[in-house]
DNA sequence: CGCTCGAAATAAAACGATTTACATCGGGGC
DNA sequence: GCCCCGATGTAAATCGTTTTATTTCGAGCG
């Protein structure tokens, strides 16, 4: 078996159907399978693609079929642990269906996000969109122009979108319920950026919660921060200067969690015994650090997959949009597990 | 300003020349510059551009030109953060330069290493090979047949392929003799897989330095494990179940060392009093874990950085392959400062 | 005035596949 | 014997751009 035939130069379909002795018509459908073709002359072509190394040249294809077999992912941060886990799972898709993945790193910004959407738009049959900024990307679809987008976690404002999120708000009233169970009295939360539908929807979850625990909204003190381990950080010092007596802390992101119970541990808090914490999300990390930390897992695995078809259905076979809604589930650990059990 | 004009369908470079009254050949030299064009035409072409809302077909422009504007990161696991990092700065680095990013993610599979090589060569101009299997990728530039790529951290084996690493022998020779010199005296090593580059060259980096420092050969112990936090654990545990005397550990990557520390700390050792830990990376979570981690900093920005620029200009220009080498620093912490400086 | 030369514009040939429309041929059905 | 039909094959159009070869035209020069 040779791998490179003798005269350079990628073979080409015309090189296949000379060599078999048949039209080039004859050798795109018996490969492809278009139309039927006879058997001897399939046999011949199908050894004549293989002894010369024969490639289908993809551009070439796509020109001509208008599909790429490649989708877009537009993501804020693949830096963030539960974003790139998301990105593994769906390039494994992608790459069992075979799909080519474009990879777009927004870092937060709402014009490369919009503008990353125009520019996929011309070599992807379809786009993941991690939106941060739902409003900005507002007028993208339209320059899009019919681009079959699926998002992820953010982005239903805009009409007619379909996609996966999970149960932000039902997340949030549940870490509301075990705070309030496990004996907080003072509550903090901390809430990611306000145009973030995640947080809004977990941070309005959490207060639900606390209110349907009969907890007085006085109790509950708020403080914005990004979605980041320094974000955590920073937003808790903030949080405890202005009233030191929370007593139980709710993240939006167990990336600022995390920040936070490292930076509650410097200013001489002990987890959980002085603060009990609360993340969002589960990333590994979460029960790797000392308390480790409870939090509410995203099924991120399920909801990558679940986006990865319904993106593709949505390439292959059109069809009306569709949301759906992914339960988050409370993972009790140290963080919030007073001494009495220790 | 109209963003989408009546007649649907896109616009293509036809409608654009007859809105401006010349031809397609004129049209397309004044949106390029490819040619010289008289300036009342290009003015017309200009303004049918916008005015129509053009934008131009890639994927007919890659067929007819050969290039792609595109190119290729295989790496082995997004997840893990030191990769992480350096995808997003390449990704940064590619959109300034009006370059798309295709993502594979290998999983450490040789086939899908070798495999994801031959289908991106059909659709990139060239490819940044985050490489684990240099000796299963050896037939893979044959196959992808003059497809530019650029070598990180491993791959070097390979007949005339350029790019970045590490000084890794360097690194491993530093971290010995700093284990020595804050007073280890039985030394293990978590090695990486036997078949990656970087796990022999700081594995053999780390003997040498022992020996440079007088060490009896005798005093040092070999685990081998995954690079990955599990991998640490593991690793640390078969480790000091057939050697307990070692008092100084050295793992090729932080996530093995912070596997190790966490695994240590469940066996009821004492970092850094019982034992010294020192890692390889210096990921992000190195200086957050208590205690931090002392470990060998990779200038992965800087990597990234040149690797990028190596490969723009090996696709844009051609040229010989070359290869660069990084030093690296080594950044104490915690986790090698004995109780005597505390 | 004829002839060349250069600038500007254009018609047409690529690029490599898919797909449409048409040719060819043997075999039934009547 | 005639006609139609299904099964194969093939020539040619097509996708949207870049690029090459050709045309046009007026200016400059002998």
């Amino acid at each position: 078996m040779k791998i490179v035939p003798p005269g350079r130069g990628p073979v080409t379909l015309r090189d296949v159907a000379e060599h078999a002795r048949v039209s080039i018509a004859t050798a795109s459908n018996a490969l492809t399978g278009a139309r039927r073709v006879g058997p001897d002359s399939v046999e011949r072509v199908l050894r004549s693609a293989s002894e010369l190394g024969y490639r289908p040249n993809g551009v070439a294809r796509s020109l001509r079929t208008g599909l790429h077999r490649s989708i877009g992912l537009v993501i804020p941060d693949v830096t963030n642990p539960f974003w790139a886990g998301m990105v593994s799972v769906i390039e494994g898709l992608a790459d069992e269906s075979g799909f080519q993945l474009s990879l777009v790193n927004t870092g937060f910004d709402a014009g490369r996000e919009s503008a990353s959407l125009t520019r996929l738009a011309g070599s992807v049959d379809g786009v993941l969109l991690f939106s941060t900024n739902p409003r900005a990307t507002m007028l993208a679809p339209a320059l899009a122009g019919g681009l079959p987008i699926v998002a992820v976690d953010e982005g239903f404002e805009l009409e007619g979108i379909g996609g996966v999120h999970s149960d932000n708000a039902g997340g949030g009233r549940l870490a509301a319920e075990h705070l309030v169970d496990v004996g907080g009295t003072f509550f903090g939360l901390l809430a990611g950026p306000a145009s973030l539908t995640t947080a809004a929807q977990r941070s309005a979850g959490f207060a639900a919660g606390l209110a349907g625990r009969g907890v007085d909204p006085a109790r509950l003190h708020r403080v914005t921060a990004p979605y980041s381990f320094e974000g955590g950080r920073e937003g808790v010092r903030r949080m405890l200067a202005r009233h030191p007596e929370v007593d139980a802390l709710f993240a939006c992101t167990d990336n600022q969690a995390i920040g936070a119970t490292f930076e509650a541990h410097d200013l001489g808090r002990v987890v959980p015994d002085d603060l009990l914490v609360c993340g969002f999300d589960d990333i590994s990390w979460a029960s790797r650090i000392t308390p480790a930390l409870t939090t509410l897992r995203q099924d991120s695995a399920g909801m990558a997959r679940r986006a990865f078809e319904q993106l593709v259905e949505l390439v292959t076979h059109g069809g009306a949009p569709e949301v759906t809604v992914f339960p988050v589930t409370l993972v009790e650990r140290a963080s919030t597990r007073r001494v009495t059990s220790v």
